[in-house]
DNA sequence: TCCCTATGCCTAGTAATACTGAGCTATGGC
DNA sequence: GCCATAGCTCAGTATTACTAGGCATAGGGA
């Protein structure tokens, strides 16, 4: 799949994807290849600047997890911020979907 | 809406508005702006360029007008080649729309 | 013991892409 | 004559995700 298709879809599905509870990078990397049934295998260089990203907005919250429980992890959640920014992003996607749904067939891509 | 979510989607468009028969750039412009109901308003700097680059690319055909009927215009269509990539287009479409709905509550961008 | 793999995080540099902003021509209405 | 619209072109810019590396720890197998 051509990597130019995700610009500026990126963010929208970090929000959605912390937006089911807080994760660290490398577990939000394998959720969403999971999720996608393997059509989105976004490398490492990809997800953290883009939570760094996400969080120098103000849409995430980061954590060091204690050193105690094993490996260090940087747990990334949703704050009240981000989980408006997904509200919107939600909302231009449906919109954009829509608008080039309109170019192909007029099918929209619905499995059914 | 964000202009980064056209990446790698505005070839899509083109070659599907194309698909309808061959058109000047302007009146690509213009049919762009109608079928997606005013979401997509993309001026010309970025039409053009991407109108000579699918050409380059042996996608499209471009034909000028006799001066005698009018204005000259530059006006494009769809090769084999185009038809075939256009096919492709809206497979990884598909693929990626899906992937994504598959974020946003599992809801497909279906207005129904 | 040593090495390899998976987990886990980070960053500098690169390439691709659409947009901005400007300029050019011709037609037609006022 | 002047201006708006139609119509095409191009140089430069900003944003974005990716590449390609590096670093550290834990556990298993040779």
């Amino acid at each position: 799949m051509n990597p130019e298709m995700l610009k500026g879809h990126l963010d929208t599905i970090l929000l959605a994807t912390l937006a089911d509870g807080p994760a660290h990078g490398y577990a939000v990397i394998q959720a969403i290849r999971q999720r996608s049934d393997g059509s989105l295998d976004l490398p490492e260089g990809t997800i953290y600047p883009a939570l760094h990203r996400l969080e120098l907005a103000g849409l995430l919250r980061s954590d060091w997890t204690s050193p105690s429980e094993g490996r260090r992890k940087r747990v990334y959640a949703l704050t009240p911020a981000g989980l408006v920014a997904l509200g919107e992003h939600r909302a231009n996607w449906q919109r954009f979907a829509r608008a080039v749904g309109a170019f192909l067939d007029g099918a929209a891509p619905c499995p059914a």
